[in-house]
DNA sequence: AAATCAATGTGGACACTGACCACATTGTAA
DNA sequence: TTACAATGTGGTCAGTGTCCACATTGATTT
């Protein structure tokens, strides 16, 4: 059964959940204290006994978020079947969140680096980059990379993943269409693998 | 000569270079209007005079070091003397110039939306970018990487080292120094052109 | 040389924000 | 029932972006 405190009912779920939609509908800029305690209906000062400060709910918002990309990620491998399918999807699987979710995945990765020091955002941030080294170990393990260089051949991965992402929501591509632009993705991803 | 006008003498000149100033020295986040006018020894509102609203002046610190990247860029594939070797160089000039000027690197790509009208903006940004692709046609010209797909190529090119220099701003390796991230950068450029 | 005018800089104002304070309310526990 | 800690409220303060009317100044026209 969900907690359900005092006055509100689980103000603080209610406050993140707020505060993804702001974020979501207005962009990481208008996201405000203030507004997120008017759409949960309460005073200006309640937040403050969920979250130290406006960046820790920041934070809360970006882990939230880490935690989804890491589902995504795994719900994208598990519907393959060799490893290294499973890689190259899930790969997909993190530009498709940040398209999807431009200002979430924003938030996730442009956090002031205070941020970066709340341990729940620092978890569910690592359970992220993990899945990704699992997939490639697994492909190696099967025969599929190259042996070796695991953690190397992980962040290259990640950095060419992430600089899609990140490109394509700040708009730099010169496709018209996402479809277009999920097309190079693929392309990218699957050369990288194959000239490996 | 350079123009000397009315009362303050450039100041358009002086807010840019204070504002870059301010963004270098204490974040984009401490980087406010009133701030930089106060570092040009002018009021709060002289600003105004020169850039519509805060948008806008964070428009020409990004454009500025697009500016500055494209010339970075060059100078490191100057350095060289064959074509693929000019490519990877510039690339790391890419990275390097993040890692060095990370609050500006931030302005120039996390800028809002509507500071991306700002023709100025595009024509820099746009610069950057083309430095890159002559690097690649270059290449694949002398035969020193494969002809076809500029474009795809150049984005790739570009995904991989912007992944790169995100990752590394926002703390995200695992390398305890500066040298050892460049080691890893250097890493992946060479894979990324071996492998194609 | 004098008068005019647009470009530039100033001070005041307003709504809004993040953050603190003291105080009120409420569920829990003694 | 009473005490208490957790939770929510209203008030306040400094700081911000942006607008306004007004002052100053360099250039332009007569």
């Amino acid at each position: 059964m969900p907690r359900r405190p005092y006055h509100h009912g689980n103000l603080r779920r209610a406050l993140l959940q707020g505060a993804v939609r702001v974020i979501a509908e207005a962009g990481p800029a208008a996201f405000t204290l203030r507004e997120v305690a008017r759409r949960a209906g309460v005073s200006h000062n309640a937040p403050y006994r969920h979250f130290r400060d406006k960046d820790a709910l920041l934070a809360a918002v970006a882990a939230q978020g880490f935690r989804e990309l890491t589902l995504a990620m795994r719900e994208a491998g598990d519907r393959q079947s060799n490893a290294l399918d499973k890689l190259k999807q899930s790969g997909m699987a993190y530009v498709v969140f940040a398209v999807r979710r431009p200002e979430h995945f924003t938030v996730m990765f442009d956090a002031p680096v205070i941020a970066c020091k709340d341990p729940e955002y620092v978890q569910a941030s690592q359970e992220a980059f993990n899945t990704l080294v699992n997939y490639i170990r697994n492909s190696q393990e099967e025969g599929q990379l190259p042996s070796g260089n695991t953690m190397e051949r992980a962040l290259y991965a990640w950095s060419l993943v992430h600089g899609i992402a990140k490109l394509a929501v700040a708009g730099r591509f010169p496709f018209r269409t996402k479809a277009a632009m999920l097309k190079f993705a693929k392309f990218a991803i699957d050369e990288s693998v194959s000239g490996a």
